[in-house]
DNA sequence: CTGTTAGCGCATTCAT
DNA sequence: ATGAATGCGCTAACAG
């Protein structure tokens, strides 16, 4: 590793004060043009650039932000990611990223990790629902330090967050599974301790009792997200008595196990179970049989998060604001759910 | 953001020096066992945790690796960020993901940045492959700053990579395509000036050579990774007087692709066409009708990059070495490709 | 074994 | 408009 230079050694060359080139550098107003060009100038030709750390440890401002997620092999992360990147970049912020899989205790040490690390704000979607008992996220919420939900959020006093309106995605599938003819429709959830799922849920059975069906609890399911979760739920749904004859599922990953499970009974989808999932992840478009699912938006999803933890972070008034700001989804119907494609 | 505890406020608490408290917080040899367990346990009543920042400015460690590649809304991407963490995590560093969507110019910045960040290394999937020219790579070079390279990789005096066997696994899934029975075998290929597209070029041109058939250049397309690409490339071979009875694919998504417009055109897989991908992506099981491919072992990749880049960074003597790590791939046989299920 | 001193690189307050 | 001095928090060299 090459000596960096520093601004001490374009002082010295200069022959004036390191104080004068950070001003000349940072565009200080009380500094004559004449030095400021020739710093500049010097600074160029010497191959100068800036330390980031020395600055983070003065400003006590690391311009890092950390991202936790579940995991980010899903497209829905990963484009949520993306769109943070987008707006964080331009503005200086480098972006540290965290996966849970899922685990709660690697979500308490991904969050102590990064705010060791110094930075300047969390932006995370939740993996353990009861996340707010923790000490340390207690702890957490205590140094103010900003911290924004994004899709799996609890609603706690003075964290934002950004997501879609769930209720209405949900309510949305059900309704057109409805409007396909189906009367039994079967819901694959996950914790409703989490306000995604337990709105998802609540849009689901709306949409079922406003249309005259009958809700039937026992048609709902709680699991996680995960292709062979989904594909044990639907076994049970359908060695049933009266088995559903439609799942709505609150992933993609778990409707595509529920697909699987129904082939292998010798079963016809979308003739004698429609299917739809949730968060549009590309695969649900390549299959031959593609799958209805609620498109989230992700990248306008990350992108908006970012926004929201630039404002908090530039407005000094600390005092205790909460903003919950919220996406449309969209429904997009493809054959899993199709039955008459007349 | 609450004030944090300092080295200071306990040393002030315990009446001692700084310097001692951070010797007993260090496991300095040079202290009693008595104020060392003083001093922990008063540490952890007061909350204090140590600054990163700080020590990062004293030490010229930022204990921060960058890491870049095209995008990670790939599974393989994403997992072999998933096996760099693993193994970074434990040894206390964290990872800063940068995505160049395959442009140059992104790329760039994303190193310029990295760089300016004060990371202690940079593992990279290469994006461009005339890379080595760009005026800011070479500075990188000059400056030693550990540098790895996994999957898309360029032969770089000094820089070390780890791939996978790239002619090993293209030469053995086209082998399998010959062995089914395929005559005319066409090759969706990607930049050869990259090592990786290079070799599964070569090891597909050497199979067909060493089965006694006849190797024609015409076959042979070069495209990005993409599904739309993908199509397009197969319809031209499609429209082809003498068309292929094979498609081997650097890519899984260029053989989705394929396998989309093959079927368009009224043609049967893999009766009348066979279709082999790369990389293992999950949507190539997940299909229907799934689709051959190569798997990488991902984690195991990141794994390894992330132990050569803390082999490099631990062991001071900066003579110029390099290490070439290669591992085996496999070659997964699917209904895209297997013609007798008998 | 512990205290003193100094410096990593930068930005900022107080002089001038 | 510029210089001098100081501190962000930590560690390491040098004393003792």
């Amino acid at each position: 590793m090459t000596k960096k230079t520093t601004i001490y050694d374009i002082a010295r060359k200069l022959d004036i004060t390191a104080a004068t080139v950070s001003r000349a550098l940072n565009n200080n107003p009380k500094i004559s043009d004449a030095t400021r060009e020739l710093v500049i100038q010097t600074a160029k030709a010497m191959n100068y650039e800036q330390n980031k750390v020395a600055k983070a440890l003065k400003s006590g401002k690391s311009y890092n932000v950390g991202v936790i997620v579940p995991r980010i092999d899903s497209n829905f992360f990963a484009s949520v990611i993306t769109g943070i990147e987008e707006e964080l970049y331009p503005n200086g912020y480098h972006v540290i990223i965290c996966q849970t899989h899922d685990q709660e205790n690697l979500e308490i040490r991904n969050i102590n990790s990064l705010l060791n690390a110094q930075v300047d704000g969390i932006l995370m979607s939740i993996s353990n629902a009861k996340l707010e008992q923790n000490e340390s996220f207690k702890s957490l919420l205590r140094k103010r330090v900003p911290l924004i939900f994004f899709d799996r959020q609890k609603d706690i006093p003075g964290v934002s967050s950004v997501t879609i309106d769930d209720f209405k995605g949900a309510y949305a599938a059900t309704k057109h599974l409805i409007d396909q003819g189906c009367k039994r429709i079967a819901h694959l959830s996950n914790d409703r301790l989490l306000e995604i799922f337990k709105n998802r849920y609540l849009g689901y059975k709306q949409a079922i009792i406003d249309s005259g069906l009958e809700f039937d609890e026992n048609l709902v399911i709680e699991i996680s997200s995960r292709v062979a979760e989904g594909r044990k739920a639907t076994k049970t749904l359908l060695e049933m008595g009266n088995r559903p004859d439609a799942i709505f599922s609150t992933s993609d990953f778990t409707a595509l196990g529920a697909i699987q499970e129904i082939k292998e009974h010798g079963l016809k989808i979308p003739d004698d179970i429609c299917v739809a999932g949730f968060a549009n992840e590309p695969f649900t478009k390549f299959m031959e049989l593609s799958i209805t699912t609620v498109d989230q938006s992700p990248i306008e999803m990350g992108r908006l998060t970012a926004k929201v933890f630039l404002e908090e972070v530039s407005n000094p008034s600390r005092i205790m604001s909460q903003k919950k700001v919220i996406l449309s989804p969209e429904l997009l119907i493809r054959k899993s759910s199709l039955k008459h494609s007349s």
